[in-house]
DNA sequence: TCAATTGGTTTCATCATGAAACCACTCAAA
DNA sequence: TTTGAGTGGTTTCATGATGAAACCAATTGA
């Protein structure tokens, strides 16, 4: 699937690409947010090889991050869902969203909001916060090892 | 770089990742998150063909995410350093590493906080909230085709 | 029972990646 | 002011991943 691996480095972004770095791996995960099970739902939806596609559903099943199921619909075929883990996905997913939207439109492009499906409002940009609530920015913060359990 | 192109897809994830969405354009860009500069402190970082490397930093540049200065040390090298555009993958990034965190780390393995500078305490966990505050899961949300501008 | 649909796998050409060699420019010291 | 080391690349080439198409087995509907 690539040609390097992040295996066993210490950081946790890289881990996280190691598993989720692809490509289509997180557009795949996308749709499944949406609610798409079917392999064949993906493949209409993403447009992709279905050996590809094959090959990806395999790589994040075997991850934790989509489970295959029974199909809902009472037909013998059967379906990708996602899992805890895979659903834990949805803030890099919204992340990737407000940058996109961001940056990746033009003025008067047709955009979409992302509604609070209770009150029917616009959800809150996403934001880190310190301990007291304080908004922070990149260079407000820094990495340091964490103290080791005991 | 990459066989398929999102560009002119509605899905504002769909451009970030066809900007953004190769295995090395996020580490480059945690990297320069995390203070570096030059091509060899790159390269060293992240073990990386130099070759392949340079493509990467032409890409970042071209799409406005790295911008090219002079050196900060007086000599007549360059440096690749952040634009806001650049600067506003920092949400993308902590998303990543608290999944990589939660997900890909073992039991006791070492692990790295992310403290806000000011008070030296951690930063709180990203989360997405409706506008009245309440937490919100994938399941509470949904997409709407944004009324156009008047 | 037959044809269409679904969910793949196999095959093969092509593109991207990565390792290594190579090269030009800068800098510091002799 | 030459020289040698370091920096920042580019070129070349072998190899691996990707994608299109053909193929196939199981399921479903008519």
């Amino acid at each position: 699937m690539r040609r390097t691996s992040m295996e066993g480095v210490a950081c946790p972004v890289a881990r996280s690409l190691d598993v989720m770095g692809d490509w289509w791996s997180l557009l795949i995960v996308r749709d499944a947010m949406l609610g798409l099970r079917r392999f064949g739902e993906f493949q209409k939806s993403l447009g992709m090889a279905k050996n590809i596609l094959s090959q990806r559903l395999k790589h994040l099943v075997a991850h934790g991050i989509l489970e295959v199921q029974p199909a809902s619909d009472g037909s013998a075929w059967q379906e990708y869902v996602l899992t805890q883990k895979g659903r834990r996905l949805f803030p890099v997913l919204v992340a990737l969203r407000e940058w996109g939207m961001e940056h990746c439109f033009e003025e008067g492009e047709p955009r979409t909001v992302m509604l609070d499906t209770a009150q029917g409002l616009p959800v809150k940009p996403l934001e880190l916060r310190a301990a007291d609530g304080r908004l922070l920015e990149l260079q407000d913060t820094r990495l340091e090892q964490e103290p080791p359990e005991r």
